[in-house]
DNA sequence: CGTGCGGTTGAGGGAGATCAACTAAAGTGG
DNA sequence: CCACTTTAGTTGATCTCCCTCAACCGCACG
């Protein structure tokens, strides 16, 4: 289960700077969070931090620390992963739309999160208009997320997908949340972890456990990439483009 | 090209109460709103209104009249169709966040829009933050529709895509922006214009133009739907929902 | 030591893509 | 007005990518 760690400090938060807090000067920062009553909650990896259709008027969260997938689930439970949080996302905010969680948080790594009580939050953001200016901006690259994913959803074939999403890996150890930008630069030398199960990946990519583990084992065996005890490192970028076109893409 | 109709006035405007000012008080509307260079553009069906990595820094829009898809590409030219706006929708707000546009905006159908120059906007927001206020609420809708959309490009079969497609059609005529929830109390007797053409549909679900077809003729035959002049009908919507899943998927 | 879980690999089949021919409707231009 | 082209859509035949089913391996764990 859950786990109370403390009460929120803002000043000693690893990610204060990258908060929807971030925008407050520090002198005003006591006054006006001194009163709120955030909590740092820590998750096993696999614990769940609320379902789809829980209610969201409680709370909201900022990851301080750990990796979390945000998945979706038809009825007869097939899944998808919709997104995968860092630390410094914000996330269960549908209460600020009034909504009830439109989707699932389950931990994929042991997780620290900040709770942040929607109601204090609410009163919070009337008094100081810094909070939603920097809610507008992250949300808006949450969207620009999740428009990136659809087209790797809707246009691409299997062998695009894994490539592209391998190199996002590459590209900052952190970035298991995907941007697409710029994916041509990535000289990509270093070890990156792969904090993703077979199926984690086939959830994320809309592919089967299969078809990932096929992939996978054939650019090893080609020497495109490299795996060791969970974690993956691109030997042959170009190769790995390629490997993605020419397996029946592309041209 | 687009044509500029006047200049834009909130009194009269169609959509003013669905707009990012809607939660201005009327009286200081015309106080807040009164040097604010907003026009009224029109764009035949077909136009482009802005495109991927244009600079966004000029303006973002409110649609007041008409249909917009938004469109992803790869650089082969698969297109993904990431969005469909109806009036009252905000786009093209990658200013906010710094960034460049990160999609391109075609008018399905002649349409009219609000443009708001951003820099303009950038002022207007800090002196009244309610923008922020709804701002972040319609984000939110946003995000919740692109989550949706997730699930049904990563784990739905066709006929499951299509059979859902033209529910949510029937759910509101104007119901193009999807969400998915409560498919199920669909009544749906009514015809409903379908805005989009057959390679269209395919693009929005991640289909090719023939199987979008196929499924399409063979419902016609079966008598679950309808379609006549561009516009579609529901005639037995369990059947609908059944054959998408008997046909290969559920179960 | 068995059991379960994550991953690999193979064989086979099927959903959907691809290629292609054809129809119907709509514009174009004489 | 009619011949011509163009465009959207339908339908069929074929192919192939990826899913499905299955067996198997290695490793952790009780």
């Amino acid at each position: 289960m859950s786990h109370v760690k403390c009460k929120g400090h803002c000043y000693t938060c690893p990610v204060r700077h990258q908060s929807i807090f971030s925008e407050l000067p520090e002198e005003s920062l006591e006054a006006t969070i001194q009163d709120f009553h955030t909590s740092v909650l820590t998750f096993e990896s696999g614990e769940t931090l609320f379902r789809q259709f829980d209610d969201s008027s409680e709370s909201a969260y900022t990851l301080r620390k750990g990796l979390i997938k945000v998945t979706k689930s038809l009825p007869d439970g097939r899944t998808q992963i919709v997104r995968i949080l860092v630390a410094g996302d914000l996330f269960g905010f549908d209460g600020f739309a009034n909504e009830s969680y439109n989707n699932t948080a389950i931990a994929l790594t042991d997780c620290e999160v900040c709770r942040l009580p929607m109601a204090e939050l609410a009163v919070l953001r009337k008094s100081t208009p810094e909070i939603d200016q920097s809610m507008v901006a992250r949300l808006i690259k949450n969207i620009r997320q999740s428009e990136d994913m659809l087209l790797e959803l809707g246009a691409k074939k299997a062998s695009e997908k894994l490539a592209s999403f391998i190199m996002r890996l590459s590209l900052s150890d952190q970035n298991l949340s995907f941007s697409v930008d710029a994916l041509d630069s990535a000289p990509a030398s270093e070890w990156s972890k792969l904090h993703l199960s077979r199926s984690e990946i086939g959830s994320l990519l809309g592919l089967t456990i299969e078809t990932v583990s096929r992939f996978f084992s054939d650019w090893k065996r080609k020497g495109f990439i490299k795996e060791e005890k969970g974690s993956i490192q691109i030997l042959d970028a170009t190769a790995l483009k390629n490997a993605a076109c020419t397996q029946g893409a592309c041209n």
